[in-house]
DNA sequence: AGCCGCGATATGTTATCACAGTTCCAGTCC
DNA sequence: GGACTGGAACTGTGATAACATATCGCGGCT
């Protein structure tokens, strides 16, 4: 067999060694668990059960808790024990003024940069988002995903880095409890004013409004946040 | 010997067993050694040789080193060799922003509920920084020491954790090249006008104003910044 | 009956080893 | 003489085992 050539093989067609080490699965399965609210706050996790389940040995969960821990997105206990954060009111309303700042300068400034492309890109998103919610039964899952492209999406075309892992870390932190909210409670109206908000970031972002484009985000953060805090799930 | 009274010993004399793991030690040591600017941007790493040098094995080493890798304080490639970030001028100026931002908003907050005692520990450790500045040959690393310690004692004061947290992340990446250029260059200048900032901020505490507070921080982080950026060695 | 101490179990930590990919240098061939 | 190839040394990753500590339950003592 040649080297190239050969219909649909070739040398491109070979099988990407997967440079992937287990220790980063592991930790994408985890943060991914984590941000889908599919492990509770106050939930406790032992390395050797992880290992077990996931078909590894100790060193790559270890790595992986290791860094959740880093971003906060784990809390090990004085025992050494790690589990899920369990998230206070007044840690909630700490991270939502820090994500109004920050993810507030985001959207400002993808409104004065953001290409044609990625404003095409969102709306599709939105698009999408709309037609979910306009099923009988939503899927909650679906939602929280394509809410965070949403968002991502804006927050890329800021084109600030740094700016962007931090807003990732700040996600991670308050992901179980907002998505363990809005898997249970009646969610109709929240999401209703989530497509008003998302929709009227999507016009500023049209217009290049920065202003309107923070606007309207603190507006969906802000009602985000007071329909988590009106739940008294938080302690 | 009774287990309590006697003199200067009684349980609570007792040695503290070190509850910390050796991990924890070299994260901590690595940490200051980077945040001290002890070691370039564009140092390599190797897990074995600072197992070596700490007298320790490779697993506590690789622990401090996924740690850091999370927080950025440290950059693993590709070929999974980890080094000292290398700063380009673009990520400076947007850590920049965002610590005006979030060093801003703490500041402002801490105006507002500062403790008296509070404030008379920075006032001392403001002295203490004049004093050294003051001296004919001022030692960098006590200068670096007490500028850090100055502005973290007012942003612990704004009691918000999680904010903290974020801001050490960011003075952990710029670390080095801040420390890094502060070292080497002719620092009279910056180191005066540190001064007068240091001085308006906690004029400005004193005062409770956040405003002015919030203004004065501004003028110490952008002065900073610029001389950093003027050196030149920003890639 | 309640509290204390002891031991069994579970769990995180560290060390050591085996393996795979990378880097670098020397030797060799064109 | 220069580019390529070969291997040796190096380095991160994964696995396993030994160890220290914490947790929990059981039995005996008060």
């Amino acid at each position: 067999m040649g080297l190239g050539g050969v219909s649909g093989g070739g040398i491109g067609a070979l099988d990407k060694v997967d440079r992937e080490t287990m220790g980063a699965r592991v930790y994408r399965d985890l943060r991914s668990l984590i941000m889908a609210g599919q492990v509770s706050p106050g939930d406790r996790l032992t390395i050797r059960t992880l290992a077990a389940a996931l078909g590894t040995s100790m060193m790559p969960v270890r790595d992986a808790i290791t860094r959740l821990a880093a971003e906060q997105a784990l809390e090990v206990l004085p025992n050494r024990t790690v589990r899920v954060p369990i998230m206070t009111r007044a840690r909630f309303e700490e991270v939502r003024t820090i994500r109004l700042m920050l993810e507030g300068h985001a959207v400002e400034t993808a409104a004065g940069i953001v290409t044609p492309e990625a404003l095409a890109r969102l709306r599709a998103l939105h698009e999408e988002f709309t037609a979910e919610h306009n099923t009988g039964d939503p899927d909650p899952a679906a939602l929280i995903r394509i809410n965070k492209d949403f968002h991502f999406g804006i927050y890329e075309a800021a084109a600030m880095p740094a700016l962007l892992q931090i807003i990732e870390g700040l996600w991670l932190q308050i992901g179980p409890v907002l998505n363990f909210d809005l898997r249970s409670k009646s969610k109709r109206l929240s999401e209703r004013v989530a497509l008003r908000h998302h929709g009227d970031l999507l016009d500023a972002l049209g217009r290049r409004d920065g202003p309107a484009a923070r606007a309207a985000l603190a507006g969906d953060i802000v009602s985000a946040g007071d329909f988590i805090l009106r739940c008294g799930s938080l302690v």
